[in-house]
RNA sequence: GCCAGCGUAGCUCAAUGGCGGAGCAAGGAUUUCAUAAGUCCGAGGUUAGAGGUUCGAUCCCUCUCGCUGGCACCA
């Protein structure tokens, strides 16, 4: 039997669409997955939209269109965004999909016949400002920060807890045993700090927001979203026979549902934990954070009409957010293109492509290429930028190559010799850009198959 | 306020208790196979600031300044 690969990204919620701020995620989401199932794995590549709650039935309202509408509105529109960065999911799950509706129940009960779900009482403040329950910490001066001529009303409902505090012991033992469990390292000390600052239970469900999935033995009440949207990645992963997933790739925003809460819901449950949580930081644009109301929103399908899918899953994957924020712009983006792209590898595609037409040269057919060691070791660790960096390395190799030996003057045997060195390099190239770069790298291989070489049109023209 | 992280070349970042590195941008030289692309070579730094430990600190410690994130049920 094939070995197994399950890979996820955290769905996004459908508030909202989908805008550039979420494609990092998702592109390298996508190589990693595409790496493990060019290796011949049996990979299973999972996104989606987390559907319910509170937020998305508001939005909905102020639309005046029915919630189940408004999100497949929504769900389709990210979709959309993701096929257009050409992200090879195997499913785009939603929160709302009656198979997941009836494994989340079911989660839910498994949970409770754990002992781990009892009834309690949720107090919070609330400003009707805000529309929003706010912690004592986050108050100033007894206030809501943006409404401090309101009173805060103290509102008190009848949830379902989730007995979270009883894990503490479990998760601090477990996440320092297993140093792979969360990544990067930064990451996983801020989540020990956390746990050793105490775990205090957490309500599981609501009776104040109906746009949910109704709790199984207690239909007045709805499950809690995030319970619910974790939950995800078990109905997929249970269906395919996968579960215990290998990576969950998510934002820094959501480390702590996915390394405190997730593993814990996990354990009371009786399934395994996921083996590795992968975090990322964020992305900024031309120094600010990306929202709606600050009117700076791009989506990736925009990006795409610019500079091609490949430029833009090249720009986020060598520049990304992996272990620090990081700020774009439409100028950096153009910069890198045109540097590494149309100067780097689409020029040298050109010449070796041009070099081998002119002289008539006839190349034996493409061996069965795997990843360069290098490479293997570099995405392995999740690092794709490094895995980049040293396939650019080659590419300038190529370069420095040709110039040196004068390519274009020498003649006969030396000549065939010089040529099927590059035309194995650069097949060597496309290999290892297939993770990254999948169109890209097609392209690449169509025209270096051989026997004969010819010139095509520029991989990446020059932006001016 | 508390906790954590960061501050290194114009920009993006790397590095180590022992002479501060790379890529991009800018400058000079050079080649013509290629997308006015390629290659080569200078230059560019008081490693945010002050103090301390040390034979020696960019790295360890303290303080100051600046930035970012978190401080739990918004997702």
């Amino acid at each position: 039997m094939n070995k197994k690969f399950f890979i996820t990204t955290a769905i996004d919620y459908t508030n909202d669409a989908v805008h550039i701020g979420h494609s990092y995620q998702k592109i390298l989401a996508d190589a990693i997955a595409r790496y493990h199932r060019l290796l011949g794995e049996e990979t299973y590549f999972l996104t989606g939209t987390d559907e319910h709650g509170q937020k998305v039935e508001k939005s909905a309202i102020e639309k005046g269109v029915e919630p189940k509408k408004f999100v497949d509105e929504i769900a389709a529109e990210d979709k959309a965004e993701w096929d257009a960065l050409n992200i090879s999911y195997d499913r785009f799950i939603r929160t709302t999909d009656p198979d997941h509706i009836k494994f989340a129940q079911e989660f839910y009960l498994k949970a409770k016949t754990s002992g781990d779900i009892y009834l309690g009482k949720y107090e919070g403040l609330y400003c009707e400002g805000c529309e929003a329950y706010y912690e004592e910490s986050e108050l100033v001066d007894g206030k809501c920060p943006f409404h401090p001529n309101r009173e805060l009303i103290k509102i008190s409902e009848e949830n379902y807890f989730f007995r979270l505090s009883k894990y503490q012991n479990f998760l601090q033992k477990y996440i320092e045993g297993h140093p792979e469990f969360v990544i990067p390292e930064t990451k996983r000390r801020e989540i020990l700090s956390f746990i050793k600052n105490g775990l205090r239970d957490f309500s599981v469900s609501r009776q104040s927001v109906s746009w949910g999935i109704p709790v199984p033995d207690d239909p007045k009440h709805t499950i809690y979203v995030w319970f619910d949207a974790l939950i995800n990645y078990l109905t997929y992963g249970v269906e395919k026979k996968s579960w215990p997933a290998d990576l969950h790739v998510l934002g820094k925003d959501n480390q702590r549902f996915h390394a405190i809460y997730w593993p814990a819901m996990l354990k009371s449950a009786g399934y395994e934990l996921p083996k590795t949580i992968l975090v990322h930081d964020f992305i900024s644009l031309n120094g600010q954070k990306i929202s709606k109301s600050l009117g700076n929103v791009i989506k990736p399908s925009e990006l795409t009409k610019d500079f091609g899918v490949d430029g833009v899953r090249y720009y986020f994957l060598r520049f990304g957010p992996s272990t620090n924020d990081v700020d774009i712009s439409l100028e950096k983006l153009k910069t890198i293109f045109n540097s590494d792209l149309a100067n780097g590898l689409g020029n040298l595609v050109a010449r070796v492509a041009g070099l081998s037409e002119r002289s008539e040269f006839t190349t034996s057919k493409p061996k069965k290429l795997s990843f360069s060691k290098e490479v293997v070791k570099a995405i392995e660790k999740y690092e794709v930028d490094k895995a980049l960096e040293l396939i650019w390395g080659e590419i300038k190799k190529a370069d420095v190559f040709i110039n040196e030996r004068g390519v274009w003057n020498l003649k006969g045997k030396q000549k065939e010799a010089a040529l099927t060195y590059l035309i194995n390099r650069i097949r060597q190239v496309a290999s290892d850009l297939k993770p990254f770069l999948p169109e890209t790298a097609e392209k690449i291989e169509k025209q270096f198959k051989g026997p004969k070489i010819k010139s095509e049109k520029p991989l990446f023209p020059r932006l001016d």
